[in-house]
RNA sequence: GGGUAGGUACCGAAGCGGUCAAACGGGUCAGACUGUAAAUCUGAUGGCUUAAGCCUUCGGAGGUUCGAAUCCUCCCCUGCCCA
């Protein structure tokens, strides 16, 4: 009996890409036959320490494979952290410490458990400087013969960098090397990514066939596009949800994305079923409000359960919609009483430099006690009870002194 | 190694002896309008003081000049062509 279409098609839900269908059917089969788990492969970057929903999005088809039984193996790119990693990038990263690494690591871990199975035998963490550090110049060296510059020039970000003139280090090229060395390591048999990631992921599936073993099959993700509703989401860009962020926080998040890019957050970020997706994407149905309150809701709910969504939701329609002030009012303390209003928009964080708070206060960003402030140097009272300080729409809180 | 074109604020890109804190576009921030959407309009966008003014910035270090992002010297970095 074989692994059934519906099956498929369940555990392949808004991917990009299979290399191959037929053979990750076969793979299934075969593991279902011998009981002996799949190795589900995904390489993780540690230059940054945070993850974010655009992570989840392959770590919710890692979790799929796990609920099926399989091995999650998540490779920490430890090694290849320090030569930069130039995909989907016009630039190439800074190199990183081994101490910046190892504190990247463990706070990725923590959090890629939020979406993954973190039972051992379901989860399975390595470094890859395990093998790639062991690597000598040879064994480079022929890893290198079998790639050819042709093929490597044929990816879009090297083409678009070569073409504009951008510099490209010859390092860079190694990338996709050591990373199909990982496949051949650890023996996957699947390996999951972005679409980004397809380059380096089917050289994966060369070398693991020029060591004799059997090719992984490669799975990818589409990419999630960031708040912006543009550019991949990434915390450099600052256009992200981390999975560590309070309800409050994701939930105003979506709410702000454009409603363009409504649809494939669905589809990516949550379970909802694709027919009710369409009809809350469909705005002569659903008031498009309606639909990203609901969508906020599920993003919010996957991470801090339906209670708490149901709380960021009632708390940012009051909050917004309303015009309240927020419920869990932030407190910061100051050193005096009395200050001039500029040097305390400084002093509470709320902007960098006297210009700027003295030009927030001009534009009539500002207000205390939710009244607005005309004059930057006016002296400022703060009593007993504090005082509330707003500044835009986003940033508040209460001020108290020390 | 030779030739050649470049390195300007968050990014792109003007400026090529004073009127340059430096045009313009993007981004960002703020205001209006809204659904914390999109589109649009307005303003802001080095720092200190805000009136004037002052200080720090145009790859780095020196130099010429009353005066330089703009000229000269050396150095560093990058693209392209040739080998």
């Amino acid at each position: 009996m074989s692994v059934s279409d519906q099956h498929l098609d369940r555990l392949l839900r808004g991917i990009a890409a299979v290399y191959t269908r037929a053979e990750l059917g076969r793979k299934l089969e075969a593991s279902r036959r011998a009981g002996r788990p799949l190795r589900v492969n995904l390489g993780l970057d540690p230059s940054s320490p945070d993850i974010h929903l655009g992570h989840t999005v392959v770590l919710g088809l890692m979790r799929r494979f796990q609920d099926l039984g399989h091995v999650a193996v998540l490779i920490i790119g430890d090694y290849t952290a320090r030569i930069g990693d130039p995909s989907g990038k016009t630039r190439t990263r800074p190199m990183l410490t081994e101490a910046e690494i190892d504190a990247n690591a463990r706070t990725y871990l923590e959090q890629a458990t939020r979406v993954l199975d973190a039972d051992p035998k379901r989860l399975e963490v390595r470094r890859n400087s395990e093998w790639l550090s062991k690597l000598t110049f040879a064994d480079t060296l022929r890893l290198a013969s079998q790639m050819t510059v042709a093929r490597m020039l044929e990816r879009d970000t090297f083409e678009k960098r070569y073409r504009s003139g951008q510099p490209i280090a010859l390092h860079e090229f190694l990338y996709p090397l050591m990373q199909g060395w990982d496949s051949v390591c650890i023996k996957a048999d699947v390996e999951l990514g972005g679409t980004d990631q397809t380059f380096n992921n089917l050289v994966g599936r060369d070398f693991q066939v020029a060591n004799g073993q059997e090719p992984q099959v490669v799975i990818t993700m589409p990419i999630l596009r960031g708040l912006d509703g543009h550019e991949k989401m990434s915390k450099s860009l600052g256009n992200y949800i981390g999975v560590s962020e309070s309800p409050d926080d994701m939930f105003g998040k979506t709410m702000s994305i454009p409603d363009a890019i409504m649809h494939e957050w669905f589809t990516l970020c949550t379970a909802i079923d694709p027919a009710e997706v369409a009809l809350l994407c469909d705005s002569t149905r659903t008031h498009p409000r309606e639909a990203k309150d609901r969508l906020a809701r599920a993003i919010v709910e996957r991470f801090h359960g339906p209670a708490a969504a149901e709380g960021a939701s009632r708390e940012f329609a009051s909050r917004f919609s309303a015009g309240n002030l927020p419920s869990d009012l932030e407190t910061r303390s100051v050193a005096k009483g009395e200050m001039v209003l500029v040097d305390l928009i400084r002093e509470v964080g709320f902007a960098a430099s006297n210009s700027e708070a003295r030009r927030l206060v001009t534009q009539g960003a500002v207000s205390v006690d939710e009244t607005r402030a005309t004059e930057a140097t006016a002296p400022v009272h703060i009593g007993n009870d504090g005082i509330v300080l707003r500044v835009g729409k986003r940033r508040i809180c209460r001020v108290v002194v020390k």
